[in-house]
DNA sequence: GTGAAAGCGCTAACAA
DNA sequence: TTGTTAGCGCTTTCAC
């Protein structure tokens, strides 16, 4: 055993300091620190000042580990998102993740690949006190599948939901927005209308496929099947596929519309592949107005959802849902907008 | 007071069952059950059964804060990313997600934008025992300010680094493989070769110039400075301005390298609407090999760096430092190669 | 205004 | 092989 050596310089600083350390070195007790730090005002201000010293010289952070046990909560939320990659995911994660903040919440992304087994794991960390709540960006199919399991947890669905569901959601009225796209496509005189579909167990491909339905038979068209792709994934190269399938057709589409950009911006090479003009020779309307939209070449006429809006929304309702358990489940529709530009 | 009432339906499963109730249950002691939680193998199989039967009709999940803060870690990682957008980050965060969690770990996106004091606000959930490591891919600026008040925080480096830093980091050697991409539009003949560069608080933006110029000298070529543009973001409008600029000079460049896909792609799109034709106008070069490259129009012709491996290998590293934190700080490089495609 | 002490749910050392 | 018990670091009554 050596002496105890006071004034050797510390290869980094003491990791552990407990409120106990802060406490002795103040002469005062535990209680009166932990009441500093939560900043309760009955503290007189001398006992205060004191405690902050300590809490300076020592170098202390409050170990929230131990906090959150006692307070019997984790403060992290979890998002879980089918695609990180996809960037109207990404969007969504910013407004997500601002709210959750400046409410103290830490957010985890959780990659699901819309699948129900890796759903349920992640839904396990709820159970296990990991997380607080979740927001769920999956398809309605699989939280339909979740929902029975899961309906004492906290979640909120945004974006896609069901709507036969009793879990508070936010979205956008995804037939309406459809058909306001279609329409602006019959208005600059196109008759034979395509339409870039994705997986149908997604809630918002059924629904804006009721959309350009709606719009066309209004125009008292009839909507042939085979202007119809579904693609089984919203990658830029499943866009170039259906749009060259789509020119292939004996009496092609003149106007197309993707039910997602990526797709729409996928769709617009595979039309130039084909040495296509757009929108001289097909003209084409994306979905969601994510940032590349802008930038294409010609720019993508689009219908702009509310992405960060919709983020911030959802983490809204999950607090609320936090603060009281038995509250109705709120549903929130927000407004979408056609971003007109070239392509159509 | 009312009496107690035992068999009325609950609204939602007792959320609250813990290690007790499950050692009361099984007629044992909350050691036995927490080992056969933890698959000890000292308890014998019929208590172990007895156990895992208790758990199941109890319902029992463990209470994860609890147990971290026994064993003093919230299994929680962070990754710390300048613009959560850009999807070069996407794809490197998808090899940290994949590897963290099959070692258990958590992982927290971090968006930092290259902020220095939000960096900060970041690390603090290391200090107050929120997270066990990090990982940063700021610039290497930033990472410089931070390495003094942070270095007994378990933390690397990934993508971007300061070398001087005592801290692990992986990356690629940005120098060479700029390099590399200028010497195939050398080979392709030409000689006014233009660099869309980005801010230069980043090492590798620093790097990849000088990898730039390498080539240039090398080809006995002078870089012009008015070849070189400077831009304060990497979206895809940075990029178109810069090519724009680049096209307004006197004896405009013939080949851009752009340090990334990004800012290529939206180069791409500058050309374009100033009615260039690529390659046969102006070739262009970006870096990275984002999902996107390969569906511009032309596609893009590219440095293709290892996203995911890059992800992977900054988990390992950190795993490696929370284990055993007084190693020394491993550097690793990985290789990149030429993506080539149509554009140059 | 402050302190003593109980306990959140768990793991692990020590005993039996 | 199993049980008893002491904390992990914090918040929060309940006294004083």
């Amino acid at each position: 055993m050596s002496e105890p050596r006071a004034n050797l310089p510390r290869p980094a600083p003491a990791p552990s300091v407990s409120i106990a350390a802060v406490a002795r070195h103040a002469n005062v007790s535990v209680a009166t620190v932990s009441r500093v730090l939560n900043g309760q005002q009955v503290v007189k201000p001398a006992t205060r000042d004191a405690v902050m010293a300590a809490v300076q010289t020592l170098g202390y952070r409050v170990n929230e580990m131990a906090r959150n046990l006692r307070t019997a909560e984790s403060r992290l939320l979890l998002v879980l998102v089918p695609d990180v990659g996809n960037p109207f995911y990404a969007e969504i994660m910013r407004g997500i993740d601002s709210v959750a903040r400046q409410h103290g919440y830490l957010v985890v992304l959780c990659d699901t690949g819309a699948d129900v087994e890796r759903e349920h794991t992640w839904f396990d960390l709820l159970r296990r006190r990991r997380a607080d709540g979740a927001i769920c960006l999956d398809p309605d199919t699989v939280q339909h599948a979740l929902a029975h399991d899961n309906a004492h947890l906290a979640w909120v669905a945004c974006a896609e939901f069901d709507p036969a569901m009793a879990v508070p959601y936010v979205g956008i009225d995804n037939r309406l927005a459809a058909r306001d796209a279609v329409q602006h496509l019959l208005e600059r005189g196109h008759r034979r209308i395509g339409l870039i579909n994705t997986d149908e167990t997604w809630l918002y491909a059924r629904q804006r496929k009721q959309g350009w339905h709606d719009a066309l038979t209004e125009a008292g068209i009839t909507p042939r099947a085979d202007w119809c792709i579904n693609t089984h994934s919203l990658d830029y190269a499943a866009g170039n596929a259906a749009m060259t399938q789509l020119l292939a057709l004996a009496a092609p589409p003149t106007a197309v519309f993707a039910v997602s950009d990526t797709l729409a911006i996928g769709a617009l090479a595979g039309a130039r592949s084909l040495g296509k003009r757009i929108p001289h020779d097909v003209a084409v309307v994306g979905f969601d107005d994510i940032a590349l939209a802008a930038q294409t070449d010609p720019p993508l006429t689009t219908v702009a959802q509310p992405m960060r809006q919709l983020g911030e929304t959802a983490v809204q309702l999950l607090l609320d849902l936090l603060a009281d358990r038995g509250r109705p489940p709120a549903h929130v529709l927000l407004p979408h907008r056609l971003a007109l530009r070239a392509s159509a």
